[in-house]
DNA sequence: CGGCCTACCAAGCATTTGCTTGGTAGGGTA
DNA sequence: TACCCTACCAAGCAAATGCTTGGTAGGCCG
């Protein structure tokens, strides 16, 4: 039946195909997206490979949809803390914070993104990746110059250095943090806003 | 000519080999292990896949070989650290360095080991890579403790989590750093030491 | 000159991979 | 009852992948 139907609702919970998004982000995050086989996902949905594209049209469809999906959401939480009238030292406070519950609430979009998400953009179907980055980079800079104009942060900090490490070690947390064991998120971000701000070494010591 | 003769010779430099490896290397490093295939390779050398296989036994060889030399020599410097006479604070700066000076001078196998060791290390073959990240654990481990006790570094630090925050936040440089091209490893050793020890907040801001 | 070694080629094999094709079973709706 | 829609199966194809096999060209050494 060559040309007949389309795809099934793209829009939101078709029920079955919202699940079949869920393990396969389980198995990208967990193997990356090109060690993870069509196969892979189709044994652990409990059904046969092919008949997966009923639901998508590739492989590459199912990162895509589920990568847009969690972009989406996270800027929008940048966004209204760029808009809030809090102070820089605040907002570089709840902007990290934000990014530690990414990490508990969409751990593997936030895995998928770390791994793959620079081989993925070099297609143009994947583009938004790169802007989306940029975007990300405006943000922090943004708070970073703030902070140093306000006189919250030191005057002398290379502003696209701290930019890079507040970035690489916000997200690479996803690397080890569990949700639901050990340390809450909560916990894991108190921690690291006292060192991103205030070091590790003792005053005077 | 079944059964006849063994391998080039493991020792070092049989000049082709060694730069066959290099060019694996870079090659592993930019694309991931799995995702880097043997005529990858034999393409970048100016060679056929085939011919890989009389210089190397399998893929696997070639990253066990690259990984497991580059261990050798990055640990052989932790251990002149601890066995050093500094006091805590020197030592862990000495620490941070010696990390960002492999990421200069050894770059495609930090990348390699960044990317892929989780993978790797799942096949009884590169066991070693985990026996190295717990003996990597233990020189950082012991040197926040040792900081602690001695008062230079705060008292109500989470060791653990200060021990994951500086591996991660020092290896993941890797991913942006290129040698050569903008700020050099020192400047930037010198930058994250200096963050990660007195953070970026304006004292008394 | 004869034997051996290093470094490669040419061809191909078995397996894995993403995806296609034609079909079926069950449920809802007119 | 007739029709259609969703969700799947069964079978397989073309390309890519790691690796194997038998062979060749050139250099060195006695």
């Amino acid at each position: 039946m060559p040309e007949t139907s389309t795809q099934a609702p793209k829009g939101s919970t078709s029920g079955r195909r919202a699940e079949l998004l869920r393990v396969a982000a389980g198995l990208f995050a967990e193997k990356g997206f090109r060690n993870t086989t069509v196969r892979d996902i189709a044994d652990a949905a409990g059904i046969l490979s092919g008949s997966l594209y009923h639901h998508f049209d590739s492989k590459e469809s199912m990162v895509d949809e589920i990568l847009s999906t969690f972009q989406e959401q996270l800027f929008a939480q940048y966004d209204e803390i760029l808009a809030s009238g809090e102070d820089a030292r605040a907002k570089l406070e709840r902007a990290v914070r934000v990014s530690f519950e990414a990490i508990e609430n969409h751990h593997d979009e936030v895995a998928i993104y770390q791994n793959d998400a620079d081989h993925l953009g070099t297609f143009p179907r994947f583009a938004y990746l790169a802007d989306r980055n940029a975007q990300s980079r405006q943000v922090w800079v943004t708070l970073i110059e703030e902070g140093v104009r306000t006189g919250v942060l030191r005057a002398d900090l290379d502003v696209t250095l701290t930019y890079r490490f507040i970035r690489d070690t916000v997200w690479v947390a996803v690397r080890w943090y569990q949700p639901g064991r050990g340390l809450t998120h909560t916990d894991i971000a108190d921690q690291y806003v006292r060192i991103l701000l205030d070091g590790i070494a003792k005053p005077g010591g």
